[in-house]
DNA sequence: CTTTCAGTTGAATGCTTGTTCAACTGATAA
DNA sequence: TTATCAGTTGAACAAGCATTCAACTGAAAG
């Protein structure tokens, strides 16, 4: 294993420590995997939902009236949140209600808000 | 304060809800200020620089084999990581070596990768 | 000075993604 | 059964983004 890659425009400099990183590095599922985690939080709407629903269950017409969105909108980025498991609903008649998927998602939030105030 | 948007093409269902929701909802930059942070670590390639520059220093030139892509795409990715403070680097003649800029990035990576590893 | 090579940069390209629009589903109320 | 309304869905569009390519910078070696 740990062949070198063909797609390269150089030599290695530092072949010493270019081995032994290249033998520690985890497989490249792993960093796709914690890619797609963190890319549920790079984007303002998602993250305004969750906050949302971290501070009470809510259905899509109020969070679409609470942020200013269409329906819609509030549908499709609630779908992506859902199938991250990172929210549940429950289905009462017409309405829908969403809420955070559990304590693990509202820690990983919190802990994100706390980092940008410094 | 707290206008009622009007881009929404619905009524409120649960007015004290909302209201109360929309009390405590931080401002809008908040939620750009974190969604950028977050897209930092939302690309595999991003993430591989990251975790090889925790294990050791490196030179572009390094990366660029250790990964198996170009100095240029490499380069692209430093200069953005550079940008984010996410990552510093200290010029030796010719060669440029890369480091993670603090043990806070250090440590918010570290917890990722614990996250998906359940 | 000239060559070499690590690294950067900007334009071009193709893929991804957030939002809108319009059509649809399905439960409730009339 | 019909109308209404919360919610979903897929296509379309525009904006964003990762990578490549080619040209460039600047330090070191000859």
């Amino acid at each position: 294993m740990a062949e070198r890659e063909p797609i390269c425009d150089c030599e290695t400099i530092h072949e010493a420590v270019v081995a032994r990183v290249r033998e520690s590095m985890p497989p490249a599922q792993d960093f796709a995997d914690l890619a797609a985690f963190y890319k549920m939080f790079s984007d303002p709407t998602r993250l305004r939902i969750l906050r949302a629903l971290n501070c009470n269950a809510m259905c899509v017409c109020d969070l679409a009236v609470l942020l200013g969105m269409t329906k819609s909108a509030i549908s499709h980025q609630l779908k992506e949140l859902r199938l991250a498991n990172s929210v549940k609903y429950k289905r009462e008649g017409k309405i829908v209600t969403y809420s955070l998927s559990d304590d693990h998602i509202k820690d990983i939030f919190e802990k994100g808000f706390e980092h940008i105030h410094e």
